[in-house]
RNA sequence: GGGCUCGUAGUCCAAUGGCCAAGACGUCAGCUUUACACGCUGAGGAUCGGAGUUCGAUUCUCCGCGGGCCCACCA
């Protein structure tokens, strides 16, 4: 029986004898660098990661025997709301902003500890000397030098924005860490009076919205110029209710004539919409709400809060016999993903990286890339060509790389430090330039800001390759030949990864990208933890074992589509692993004392050791061909097959009788099977290791001294004439027979089959003996047939057999 | 509303412009074959609907239906 407490010993036997470490002198073989997924430094590993952890440990461990110096380093993302949230967490908010900052890091390094330890139970052959570290001063010099590099290219500018803002965090968000949810509110009807018409009934115009709080802010009336209701109105002037400022009424195609009362109140800013009505029609801009989202600019509503401010203004206008109705109502706000605060739009200055710019060499740099699945390269092209607004990198927060700028207060100009003084922290750090070199005014400030999380991660490719110190590995070693990522970060890090890599080098950030998408629970719905639809890796492991997990997360389906989980699948997985022990055994006994023969082995072989032999040449062109493109699920169905199928269910069975009493087989037909046994285990051995490396190697253990992955992937050769057949990627010729030992096995083992089936239907055990088999063959295969009739009367135990020749292949049984 | 993507047995998951559409789990029947009952032999079971292209479509195109993801709108 396979026991999984072994797995542990070749984790702790891996890392002992450094057998994955990078060679990093070695410049005869060729580098195969792997940029894998820094995660957020949040927690315990979940099946998310389980997944593509084991998926690219298997194509390192595949690249290792194919000869090539593989680089696979693993990094952490620590930075950035995800930890800083953790901690909020944990012990709250209040608190310094250097004790903040101590907690953040203290917390992101346990949690490096606790998912490393992790990943390496699952086997992760990454070399823990490579590793990256986002929060380091080396990782942010690099960061910082990745900006500067931008900067000197015209990619970062500074500059007044819109942004979305969080009141909470105080900080500007990204689109991407934006979530929506409805929420009850109110549609307040309310009148706006129209100027030189005061008091008739006629003279209001009505308005509804849902944010009347945003009043003191209101620029403009806008309505639908194809609206008979209001279009005499257009141009004209109306006057807002409370502070009885004057508007314009202005047309706008944009308006829905349907929605409220057909007009609507243009605030600086109340959504999105009001943004691009403040642009088309260059109206005023009125700052509405501070930082903290509490009102300015509104008179004696100034200093209160949104919710507060939305009820006390709705007294004063329904005082003031403005307000016509209140409708309930649901409507979608939008919230920002960590804390769920609805987000405003804030004017703020900021600093942007020229996305918009820069879509079409993003979209050609995506499309150089070799996309696994295909199809995954879409969601990048259209995220692309929808960009709105440049990338808004700064984050008003405490926990992340500095923005490495200083800025003259006076003229706007952006002082970049030297790249010697790299890293910089211009939120504590004077500046080393005390003038402006543009204006001459000595009002420099530093930047506050940190930047968002995606500019570190943007640029591991990089960094994982030497930039920009090691020049000579980043000859060899950039761009990096594989990403593995999800398909939810295909926006954010393959997207950012892809922009800043080509401003900076020109380049592709790497050869292929492969897309994972989600593991899903039982039922086909997505796993969270704070649901408790969650199943934790640790608990799998420990209930199968490791390879168990790894085989399913190999063998469960192509790689672009999501997921479901299931246990009948983690069991037949568990089952090929006992199935290769078990047969691993077989093999061990059936060698016993035999000394394998050291050459020429072949002189004793029976067609099916070259038929199995030519099968496992044949599997091992499939195999490469499927971990060559990355497709684990091909290479490991492929095995399975071959293994369980044609090894075991036939070969095996086929040769057991020639193992089991050597004085009625022909001179060393024993020692040829047992050769043939060892062999062809071995080779599906080495194959399977990138996948189930750690009952690879217990199970190599039982025949050799050396971990399996000092072997190198088996050799393919291809046959020249239909006879040859090959061993361990020799090709030899047969002398004496002139048929194909691929087809001659496939028929012999279905005369087999067909005195099973026979066997069966008449409900006897399979090694009843039979008193006599006749087998009708056509004329073409005669020869094979007849030639092999003793060993089919040997393996099917029967004590006559008769071939013939006839129209088409019959199988009879006499029990 | 727009885009992308998917639709194969009870379930999961492959492949393919043409041989009988692969495999697994589950089901059913049989077999304790001295590696393995986590096994072996066998049985039954599927291309969402419609139209088109084609000698031929499950595969390509269009429409519809259904799922998933994304985006927009929501004053």
């Amino acid at each position: 029986m396979y026991d999984p407490k072994s797995e542990e010993r070749w984790n702790a036997y891996w890392r002992e004898t450094n057998l994955f470490r990078f060679d990093r002198e070695n410049t005869s073989k060729p580098v195969f660098t792997i940029d894998s997924p820094p995660p957020n430094t949040t927690g315990g590993m979940h099946m998310g990661q389980t997944f593509w952890v084991s998926y690219i440990d298997s194509i390192a461990r595949y690249k290792r025997l194919k000869g090539f110096n593989v680089l696979y380093p693993q990094g952490w993302d620590t930075q950035g709301f995800p930890v800083e949230l953790e901690v909020e967490k944990r012990y709250g908010k209040n608190m310094p902003r250097e004790e903040f900052y101590k907690r953040c890091v203290d917390y992101a390094k346990e949690t490096i500890i606790l998912m490393k330890s992790q990943m390496l139970r699952m086997g992760a052959s990454f070399d823990e000397s490579l590793e990256y570290v986002t929060m380091s001063d080396d990782y942010r010099r690099k960061v910082q030098l990745s900006l500067l590099e931008m900067y000197d290219k015209g990619y970062v500018y500074r500059a007044s924005h819109p942004v979305e803002w969080c009141p909470s965090c105080k900080s500007s968000i990204a689109r991407e860490e934006i979530n929506e949810t409805e929420k009850d509110t109110y549609f307040n009807y309310i009148r706006f009076g129209l100027k030189g018409r005061k008091g008739a009934k006629e003279h209001y115009i009505e308005i509804a919205t849902t944010r009347p709080e945003l009043l003191h802010a209101c620029v403009a009336l806008a309505v639908n110029p194809d609206d008979p209701r209001y279009s005499k109105e257009i141009g004209k002037t109306a006057i807002t209710p409370v502070y009885g400022k004057e508007v314009q009424i202005i047309s706008d195609p944009g308006i829905d004539k349907e929605l409220g009362t057909g007009a609507e109140m243009v605030c600086t800013f109340g959504d999105k919409n009001d943004i691009s009505m403040h642009y088309r029609h260059k109206l005023p801009l009125i700052e509405a709400i501070d930082e903290s989202g509490t009102l300015k600019n509104a008179g004696k509503f100034s200093g209160m809060d949104i919710l507060e401010a939305r009820s006390a203004i709705i007294k004063e206008i329904e005082s003031e016999g403005s307000l016509v109705k209140r409708e309930q109502m649901k409507h979608n706000v939008k919230v920002h993903d960590r804390c769920s605060t609805p987000i405003e739009l804030l004017s703020y200055t900021q600093w942007f990286l020229k996305t918009k710019d820069s879509s079409e060499k993003i979209k050609g740099n995506a499309l150089s890339i070799n996309w696994i699945p295909e199809s995954a390269k879409q969601r990048l092209l259209d995220w692309a060509d929808f960009i709105e607004w440049d990338w808004n990198i700064s984050r008003n927060r405490i926990f992340g790389t500095p923005i490495p700028f200083w800025y003259c207060e006076a003229c706007g100009e952006i002082l970049p430090p030297k790249r010697e003084e790299l890293p910089v922290n211009p939120t504590v750090d004077d500046p080393k330039e005390k003038v402006c070199r543009k204006c001459g005014s000595t009002k420099i400030k530093g930047e506050k800001d940190v930047c968002d999380v995606w500019v570190d991660s943007s640029i591991t490719p990089l960094v994982i390759a030497g930039w920009p110190d090691n020049k000579e590995l980043m000859q060899r070693a950039f761009p990096s030949s594989v990403r593995i990522q999800g398909t939810d970060i295909v926006r954010t890090w393959a997207f950012y990864t892809a922009f800043r890599i080509g401003a900076i080098t020109g380049e592709k950030p790497f050869e292929n990208l492969i897309v994972h998408n989600m593991i899903l629970n039982e039922e086909g719905k997505e796993m969270h933890k704070s649901l408790g639809t969650g199943i934790s890796p640790e608990s799998l492991i420990d209930r199968y074992s490791i390879d168990t997990v790894r085989l399913w997360v190999a063998g469960s389906g192509g790689i672009g589509k999501d997921k479901p989980f299931s246990y009948g699948e983690m069991e037949y997985a568990k089952s090929f692993i006992s199935k290769l022990y078990n047969s691993a055994i077989f093999v061990k006994n059936a060698m016993g004392e035999t000394r394998l023969p050291k050459e020429e082995p072949h002189k004793s072989f029976g067609v099916f050791d070259f038929w199995i032999m030519n099968r496992l040449n044949d599997v091992v062109a499939d195999v490469e061909k499927a971990y060559d493109s990355f497709n684990l699920y091909e290479a490991t169905n492929k095995l399975i097959d071959f293994f369980w199928h044609e090894f075991c269910d036939y070969y095996i069975e086929n040769v057991k009788y020639r193992i089991r009493d050597d004085t009625k087989v022909p001179a060393n037909s024993k020692k040829a099977a047992v050769y043939t046994l060892h062999h062809v285990l071995n080779k599906v051995l080495v194959m399977l290791s990138p996948i189930i490396p750690h009952a690879a190697e217990e199970i190599n253990s039982m025949f050799s001294k050396e971990s399996i992955f000092m072997n190198s992937f088996p050799e393919h050769a291809e046959r020249e004439s239909k006879a040859d057949y090959i061993i361990n990627g020799l090709v030899f010729k047969s002398a004496i027979v002139d048929f194909d030992y691929n087809d001659a096995g496939a028929l012999l083992n279905r005369i087999i089959g067909e005195v099973r089936k026979e066997k069966s239907k008449s409900r006897a055990a399979l090694n009843k003996e039979a008193k006599r088999i006749n087998i009708n063959v056509p004329e073409a295969y005669y020869t094979v047939v007849f030639s092999s009739r003793q060993e089919l009367q040997n393996i099917c135990k029967a004590s006559e057999i008769s071939v013939t020749k006839g129209d088409e292949l019959q199988v009879s049984v006499e029990l």
